[in-house]
DNA sequence: CGCTATTGACCACAACTGTAGTCAAAAGGT
DNA sequence: ACCTTTTGACTACAGTTGTGGTCAATAGCG
């Protein structure tokens, strides 16, 4: 169960995520200005998504509304984690330090940083 | 200069990062047991990392030695901003709330994040 | 009621990836 | 001085991905 998304597809994924139970029509419209794809390109990552069982179909006339099966959450765990196994030998807090060096964490991040390591302290 | 460095090229990148200006057949022995690859493929994907110019080779003999023209370091953090660009709206905060939900973090990780929380108030 | 626009199904096709084979030159053992 | 092994160069080839076209059915406009 690999569920592998590309990151075309993923943008797909994305708006789906944000408005569930759309139409391929809609998605298109949601992508303009972000992606500038022919609404045959969508169709086609909307096909490969419900092959690949990422999205689930539901009959509306005689189109698909579209539905994620994959929750976002979901996903981004499952992202970040591969990403820390892959390069930061499988630990978090080199990731973040690089992400702090990156670009540099906001007050905000770090406040929030601050209480979850709290949280998960206690 | 995207630099696209593939999952199996990345496993050569790592050898060559923990041991830069090797050959080949070193690569192809520090592979085993990680890869299984033969020592052909190895071959082909050290020579896309010299056409991305990941690479970068100094005759030996009639054989070259590689080494890496990205550092590990500037790898990662490029790699870690995509991903929280991609997925996490740009915010570092949100990722290490998943990574902690994913994986737990470790007393060892969450005292690090706060020294480094720490260092970053100052 | 006929025409057009939309929709899903199916098809196309080049670039990129993973995986490896062939070939010719050279290096080293004997 | 041969034969084997190793090496880089070139080639192959199927699967994936990005991008979009064709087609037939149909829903809605006029």
């Amino acid at each position: 169960m690999s569920l592998q998304i590309t990151p075309a597809e993923l943008e797909i994924m994305k708006v789906l995520w944000k408005r569930p139970g759309i139409g391929a029509s809609e998605i298109v419209d949601a992508l303009d200005g972000e992606q500038d794809w022919s609404p045959r390109t969508v169709k086609t990552l909307l096909s490969r998504l419900v092959e690949k069982g990422a999205l689930d179909t539901v009959a509306d006339g005689r189109r698909y509304l579209y539905r994620p099966l994959i929750a976002k959450r979901d996903y981004q765990k499952k992202e970040a984690g591969q990403l820390i196994d892959k390069l930061f030998g499988g630990r978090a807090a080199p990731l973040v330090a690089q992400l702090a060096d990156a670009r540099g964490l906001s007050d905000d991040d770090i406040e929030e940083l601050e209480a979850l390591l709290g949280r998960l302290k206690q």
